[in-house]
DNA sequence: AGAGCCTAAATTGTCAACAATCTATTAAAT
DNA sequence: ATTTAATAGATTGTTGACAATTTAGGCTCT
């Protein structure tokens, strides 16, 4: 009965892997930037075989691209993937929502809006501080997906497609600019399903994700480009 | 300048890859065995390290899932799974269709109803041959797919997400056993993309999957579990 | 007889060296 | 002078051996 929690029942793959994971979403490796496996190995201090698995599960993730004997580079999000993702989750989690309306139990209903109460304090007080500017919408969507009770569209949103969302805003400094409308938009969502209204709650994620999507094209044709 | 069109542009671990999913997608290699990598390894005449790389990437395609220190198995899809992956189609696919009346070529949509005579003459004169009764829906689904013009979502549905239906199609012998039934609804979606009425195309594929999806309820129930 | 522990074999995870490929620099030729 | 080709360096891909963990078998004890 090896280590009672043993300090790494998963192998250093795995670890790196999500290492690497945050790294790259945080930009502590900047997007773009050529990936060198001796020196990342160094810098982590593992050898290149674990290395090299885990950039396999970061080029399934879409976080990094590989060219066969050229090497591996972090993604670079332009316009058009970002638009193509929103599209997607536009699809899913307008359905997450329908789902979610249909099964979430009452406390998860209440602590849905006691997670908006939450968040309203932080915008008031500290006008956006950054943390709660970027997780906090994630932890809204993320609840509503937890609760649509589809395993597999779970792990689509939050394991597979939401990294290169957390990416970008993490590289826009201030994305929506914003928090107090998306914040009434939430609230709107949430009291969907707290009715049950599973139709009316897809359509307001929707348009809550469309209006998202507007903004990010708006503000990147602001940037030059 | 390497090789003009070089015999392995790819890396072994790339090829044996892909060899990997057709062979579990077809049941070649048996599904909810356990994987050993020693053998693996010998049997397609590779080493352990490119095989672990493999390896990687089916278990981010759920095609395998892996213990740390356990091993690998080949993934068994359950009715729960395949319903959990029919809902997303039914959300995608549904906006493929939308995507591709407003994106198709003319030509396109002529070869698309091409195909769907090739398909009916298939199905006159065969009874449905195995091959057309596979992949042949999935060519008409796969070419709405592409015409939608959303990378993200072509990439997400044919090379992530349609691997585990293939290896249900495979499994389950004579699956719908309505290829007539699913003709007419293709025609039909063809129809509304030829018309280029998007919202109509999109009502019909969700419709069209979700019949498929609770064939196969139906399917599962009358095979004992 | 059955449960639990211990030992041993097999398997997975990791590492470091070797081979193959690409990139950049330098030299040569037009 | 610019383009092309060749060479050297660095980097990626691959291999086989080593270490750590799990599983199966047998033994002991209750």
């Amino acid at each position: 009965m090896q280590a009672l929690f043993s300090q790494d029942a998963r192998t250093i793959a795995d670890r790196l892997g999500d290492a690497l994971v945050t790294a790259i979403v945080k930009g502590d490796i900047a997007s773009g930037s050529k990936i060198s496996e001796p020196d990342l190995a160094q810098a982590y201090r593992v050898s290149r075989g674990p290395l090299r698995e885990a950039l396999r599960r970061l080029e399934g993730l879409h976080l990094v691209s590989r060219v066969p004997h050229a090497g591996a580079r972090v993604v670079t999000l332009g316009l058009e993937e970002l638009v193509e993702i929103y599209h997607i989750r536009e699809a899913l989690e307008g359905m997450a929502a329908r789902l979610a309306a249909a099964n979430m139990r009452e406390e998860e209903r209440r602590a849905l809006t006691q997670l908006l109460d939450l968040h309203e304090e932080n915008i008031e007080q500290s006008q956006g501080r950054e943390y709660f500017q970027r997780e906090g919408d994630f932890d809204f969507h993320y609840r509503i997906i937890q609760a649509s009770g589809n395993q597999r569209l779970i792990d689509l949103l939050c394991s597979e497609l939401y990294h290169l969302i957390r990416m970008y805003r993490y590289r826009s400094a201030r994305m929506t600019a914003r928090p107090a409308v998306a914040l009434a938009e939430h609230r709107q969502i949430a009291a969907a399903i707290a009715h049950g209204d599973g139709e009316f709650a897809e359509m307001l994620m929707r348009k809550h994700i469309s209006t998202a999507r507007r903004n990010i094209e708006r503000q990147f044709r602001a940037a030059g480009e």
